[in-house]
DNA sequence: GATGAATGAGTGTTCATTCAT
DNA sequence: GATGAATGAACACTCATTCAT
């Protein structure tokens, strides 16, 4: 399908994704200009419709490319032998700490493509976030051992709550984040709190509090 | 402020008003469209700029004036002197659905008025997010018995938690109905799903189980 | 004509003509603003225009009124018994200066329309210039005795060369008055400048060089 | 800066750059539309855009562009070394009148450019005035033999009163004209007069009056 | 492959003027 | 006399997309 494109020399390739990637965070889908990409990638209009179609498939294109980038280096890192729920959450946390810290733009990119709301790419865009999270979800909950857990409550459920706590957790921090002048995360503390939520869901919903 | 406004006949008020809060929760505040009002509402382009000195004074009239209408009624039917949290939040939950069910409109444009972004109502709207949230918190935690809860653990990240979680619940089923062809929520069976989880937070977190 | 107008209480005419009069003077013409002026007068859309038909009339009716005003003044403060036309012509720019204090508002309100270049008005305005500065001149040269200039030269355009000399030097003033941010003339600056324009003006064109 | 411009085809630059001029020459900065200067080009609203990135910047360009058409003939056809300043200006009126003649409209544009007084660009155009004019009163006055004048006057003034004489001749001529129907300026009746100013001049302000 | 000229409907906003009350 | 609601054409400017070269 992009096949035109990756026979590009790679250089200018980077060149277009970067712009992209970059104007697209900045401004979101709507907002974002064509014009200001070709400009910041140093190529011409037309060369940028010919290699996609619209500004539509601009963007899926380069939202599946930075998905693989991160999403593969994810799960070569993640150890799915480690059947405790809470150490696999734990590394997952620490793994998006990694890549946000080795792939900034690529990573604020998605973040900022999961928010996004526009009437434009609404229909298709919605049913790809959900197709990827149920597929995370999955994974994340594979081979989970689910005999820790008290088993007065439904496990199911539990999961959800931990899974949601630490969305919500990770979406206050990066709303705080935004504020702040300087925009900077300090990541020590955010792993120091979600250790206490730890805790709290290990003595809530472990047999025995988790002794 | 709006005075010129409202001393207009209250049937062209509503045209108005009702015109402006489906452009903006259909299409986000860039990509609302003052022509699509204009037309909707069936006035001249001239008299929206007659009432409103600019786009953004609109939104923020408008998200002001329905914020209102729902916080009014939304305190006038909440029970403050209930200092159970599970009760109060249940009751939180019901007024909501109650208000959607009323105003169905009104709640989706402020739904999707919290999600907004935009550059150019970013400042200003956060600062109001911000100030709205911090009030609201205040009042839903007011009086509560945190006693209930279990001692070994931080009662406040506790009750992070659980709003958390009834916040997600709330927005997957809003997800899943927009989903959906004909757009339902099935109010019942989310006020059960709601249920189970209060049953799980209880014995994970109050003293004793709950019991 | 504008009886209707003039049957007005006093002080309505009064804030009625000075939030003219600051509109036109301070923004031209075309870009003053009818819905700035009522504003600033406290009173209604429509009542200005049931005093003044439109714009074209409004502007024409204040220019009149402020002419008129200063121009009585003028007159009456003039001497036209003073025959040696540099004596005159220093009078002359002495009651402008007088006037300029006494009635500043009026007079930028002059000055600036007398710049005007509106297409709109541009045809009957001009030619009332014309008319305006015609009488003026006639008026100002009216029983000056010519026997003081040398004989070897036409002193119709010697007068003519005096005259520009001194609105020249008086738009240069302006112009350096409103480059500066304070806005202020020292007209004790601009007197002395003046006399020795006269001085040259006098050895240059008076018999004897004015000995 | 406007590479891109003069990259198009010559034709189609003079269509854009005359229908603004017109457009500009006539109605004044504020008053002058874009949606006026691509009726008259024929081209579209976008293209317009394309080569200037608002009206501001048109407007500079196209006076830039004009000033220097005619500064470079007029460089090129004055004799600096001719150090007697009448000749000098009888030189400069002389070539202006030429110029007048071969580019009416850029010197019509240039004229009323001068006349501006629009907010949007007083600042910047009030600067560029000024520069230009600086320069120009340099150019002309270099060299000049002042030794030819009386001593017992401020030679600077004297040139002063002369300069503006031959301005306001000038406008005067050029009021005239715009008020007749067939806008047609005299030029033989105009340099007649201008040399009857010139003697005069020699005989108020040469020593021995000139002879 | 690569360019960038060209489009035209779209945007929010302002304006003098009218007219029913 | 006095109000201010109402108009709609006009404004400068932007945009994704096309296409001849």
């Amino acid at each position: 399908m992009f096949s035109k494109f990756f026979n590009l020399e790679k250089e200018k390739q980077d060149r277009i994704i970067n712009a992209a990637i970059k104007e697209f965070a900045q401004k979101g889908y709507d907002n974002a200009s064509t014009n200001e990409i070709v400009k910041e990638a140093g190529i011409s209009k037309g060369l940028l419709f010919h290699y996609f179609k619209n500004k539509k498939q601009l963007f899926f294109f380069l939202f599946d490319y930075c998905y693989n980038v991160v999403a593969d280096e994810f799960y070569k890192k993640v150890d799915l032998t480690e059947r405790d729920f809470f150490k696999r959450i734990r590394q997952a946390v620490q793994i998006k700490v990694e890549l946000q810290t080795k792939y900034p733009d690529i990573l604020t990119f998605i973040q900022e493509a999961f928010m996004q709301d526009s009437a434009e790419i609404k229909v298709e865009f919605d049913k790809k976030k959900q197709e990827l999270t149920a597929v995370n979800i999955n994974i994340i909950y594979e081979g989970i051992d689910l005999s820790k857990f008290r088993d007065d409550v439904d496990v199911q459920k539990v999961l959800k709550i931990i899974s949601w706590t630490f969305e919500k957790m990770s979406d206050e921090e990066l709303l705080k984040a935004k504020m702040l002048p300087n925009h900077k995360i300090d990541y020590d503390k955010v792993f120091l709190e979600a250790e206490e939520y730890f805790e709290i869901f290990i003595k809530g919903f472990y047999n025995d509090g988790g002794k």
